[in-house]
DNA sequence: TTGAAAGCGGTACCAT
DNA sequence: ATGGTACCGCTTTCAA
C-alpha cells in the first residue's frame, strides 16, 4: 500500500492532458483559458481530491505578503502586547514571505486619520488597525477595501465599515463573566458599584450591560450604581474614596477599564482594601502587587498579545489561502487571580505552523 | 533603499568561494567536510546573519516526518480533544510534509506496552504519548529515545524518563487555583471537603496539594478533609451523599477528578445542590446542565486540545529546527463558569502559521 | 573533500 | 488560448 502522496499540478496536468501553465490558469481562475478547459481541468482536480501546497506556492511567490498594522503607544501594557503578537505571528511567517510595516500613534484615537492617509501611499497587502472609535475611521477603513487591502481590527470593532475582520473580547461577555464572577464572591449579595470610563463608549457600555446582566441573574440586592470617571486616574481615585465613604457597606467593585491602580490606592488610603472585593479588567505591572496583597481579587485579561498574533493569522489565510475570516472572532476573556497570574505577565506565548 | 533580502545559501557559496552543495554540509554538519572549510563557511554565513528558510528546506525533504502518537479511547471527552489537537496540528504541518500515525488504547493505563512495543517496529520520527503512569513506561520511552525518537507525553509528566518534554497542566497549579476561588466563593470560611480519585496517584495528590496551599493561604477556618473515590461514579456518589449527611454546614467540595456529574448528582438528591459551592476540574458535556442550574459554580479546565496540540509543534521545531522544547511546558489552567463555558466547549479551537 | 545538477511543487513569463 | 521553461531556496545524489 503505498502511501498515496497527494496530487500536484503536475499530477493534474497529466491526467487532464494540458500543461500544467494551464493547470495554474485554471487553479487560480486567471485569463487567458477558455471556460471548457478551465471546467475540465477543475473537474480532475477535484477529482484528484488536489489541494493546493501552501509551501511550493510560499517559495515561488514573487512580491512579498507586506501586512501593515497601526498601533496606538499609549496605553503601553496593553498595545505594547498587541505589537508583540503582531510581529511573532509575522516573524512566524517570515518564511512565506510576509513582512511587517508598522505605524504608530502616540495615544488612541489622536491622529489616526494623518497615519492611514499615509498608509494608503504604501503598497500594503493588509492591514491590522486598532481603531480609536467604533466608526470614525470607517471611511479610511473602506478606502483600504476598496484598494483591496483588507483590514482588520483589533482590541474592538468598526462595525459600519467594511473591514474583514475584528479580532477582540466581546465587551459584553467580558462584563457578564465580571458580573458573574462576583456574585458567586458576594454570595450574592451587595451592594456593589462599577466603575467605568465612559458609558458613551460603546465597549464600556457593553461591559457594564454585561455585568449587570448577570449580576442580575446570580445575585439579589440593589442594582449596582455606575460611575464614570473619564478614564482619568485622579478622578477615578476620588470617586471611588467618595462612594466608599457614602457607602461604608459596598461589598464590591467592578472596574471595568483599565483605572485600577488608582481605584486600588483609594481603598488602601480609605482602609478597605482586602475587605472590598475587587475585580478589575486587563492585566499589567503595576496591578501586580494589589493582586499579590489581595486588594485586587480578580482581573479579567483579554490577551492582548493572541488579538494581535490571531489578527495576522486571519490576514494571511485570507490573503495567500483565500479563507475568509468570521465578520468577529471573540476571544475568551479569562479570570486571572493571585495564582494564576503568572502566567499572563509579562505576558509571553508561543504558537507555530 | 532596497529591502535587503535574506541570505540564502547561494550567497553565502558566493560570499564563500565554495559550492552551495560544501555550504549545505558546513551548515547541517554533515560529513564528507573538512574542518576549515566549514568554519570559514559558518563564519560567513554568521557574519552574514544567514537563517535558514524552512519553506524551502520542507519543499525539498525527502521522506516525510511521521509524528505517532498513543492515545486512550478513554476518557472520551479529555483524551478526544487531545487527539483533535494532535490531528489539527499535523494538518496545518501537512505542507512541511509531516504525517500522523496514530494508535490507541482503550483506557488510560491499560496496554500501552504492547502498543508502545508495536510502535517501536514502525519508522517514526517523533511520538506523542498519554503516559498512563508517571513512571512505569520509562523503560519504553527511553528505548524510544535511545532510536532518536524524542517523545512528548501529554496529560501528564514522565519526569524518570528521557522525555523531550512534557505538555501538560501543573496540577499543583490546578489545584492552587481551584482553592483561591474557593476560598473567594466563601469568604474564607469552610468546612470545604476535597473529592479525588486517589491520592496515591501523584496527579491527584498535587491538585490536593495545591488547593490545601492556597486555601490555608486565604481562608481560614478547618482543615479540608480528603476523600478518595477511585475514580469509582458510584462511590462517588455515595462519599458525598455521606459527606452531606455527616456535615449538613459543609460549604464547598473541590472534585479534583472527573467525576463530578455523580457528585452533582448527590448534592441534587440530597436538595444541597446550589447551595454547597462546588468547582470541578475539566469540562465536558454531561457538566453543562450543571453549570447552568449553578450546581456546579466554576470547573478548572485543562485545555486537552491545546496540549495535543502543542506536543505536535513541540516535537515538530524540535525535529525540523532543532529547538529544544522547556521539559516542561506547563499550560495555563483556566477558569470556566456559566458565563464563559461556551468558549471551551464543544471545545474548538485554532492557531496556524 | 568538493562541485555540479536534478528535483520538490508551484508561479510567471515567454513563445506559439 | 495554450505549452514550455526558468526559478524560488534547499537537499541530495552523482561525479570529479
Amino acid at each position: 500500500m503505498t502511501p498515496k502522496k497527494r496530487p500536484t499540478i503536475k499530477d493534474i496536468a497529466l491526467a487532464s492532458g494540458f500543461s500544467i501553465g494551464t493547470v495554474d490558469r485554471a487553479l487560480h481562475g486567471r485569463k487567458g483559458i477558455s471556460a471548457r478547459t478551465r471546467e475540465k481541468i477543475l473537474a480532475t482536480a477535484r477529482s484528484m481530491g488536489y489541494e493546493p501546497n501552501r509551501v511550493a506556492s510560499a517559495l515561488t511567490r514573487k512580491k512579498p505578503v507586506v501586512l501593515a498594522a497601526l498601533f496606538p503607544r499609549e496605553l503601553h501594557y496593553f498595545y505594547d502586547d498587541v505589537r508583540r503578537g503582531f510581529y511573532d505571528a509575522v516573524a512566524q511567517l517570515r518564511d512565506f514571505k510576509v513582512l511587517p510595516l508598522v505605524r504608530e500613534v502616540e495615544t488612541l484615537g489622536k491622529g489616526e486619520e494623518e497615519a492611514l492617509e499615509n498608509l494608503l501611499e504604501e503598497r500594503i497587502d493588509g492591514l491590522v488597525l486598532v481603531p480609536g472609535h467604533r466608526s470614525r475611521l470607517n471611511a479610511f477603513i473602506n478606502r483600504f477595501v476598496e484598494k483591496s487591502v483588507p483590514v482588520v481590527t483589533v482590541s474592538t470593532d468598526a462595525p459600519g465599515s467594511s473591514r474583514l475582520s475584528a479580532v477582540y473580547v466581546d465587551p459584553w461577555k467580558n462584563g457578564e463573566l465580571a458580573g458573574e464572577l462576583m456574585a458567586h464572591f458576594l454570595g450574592g449579595k451587595g451592594p456593589v458599584a462599577i466603575m467605568v470610563g465612559s458609558l458613551d463608549i460603546e465597549d464600556h457600555f457593553q461591559k457594564v450591560q454585561g455585568f449587570l446582566s448577570s449580576w442580575t441573574r446570580f445575585a439579589r440586592g440593589p442594582e449596582p450604581e455606575v460611575f464614570e470617571n473619564e478614564e482619568d486616574e485622579q478622578r477615578a481615585y476620588e470617586t471611588t474614596a467618595c462612594v466608599l465613604e457614602e457607602h461604608p457597606d459596598l461589598q464590591g467593585i467592578y472596574v471595568a477599564t483599565a483605572n485600577s491602580p488608582a481605584v486600588c490606592r483609594a481603598l488602601e488610603d480609605s482602609g478597605f482594601a482586602g475587605r472590598v472585593r475587587v475585580i478589575t479588567t486587563d492585566l499589567f505591572g503595576e496591578m501586580r502587587p494589589y493582586l499579590e496583597k489581595g486588594v485586587i481579587h480578580a482581573t479579567i485579561f483579554q490577551n492582548p498579545y493572541r488579538q494581535g498574533f490571531e489578527a495576522v493569522i486571519a490576514l494571511f489565510r485570507f490573503l495567500v489561502e483565500g479563507v475568509v475570516p468570521p465578520p468577529c472572532r471573540y476571544l475568551e476573556p479569562v479570570v486571572v487571580m493571585r495564582s494564576n497570574m503568572e502566567f499572563y505577565i509579562p505576558s509571553k506565548e508561543e504558537e507555530k505552523g
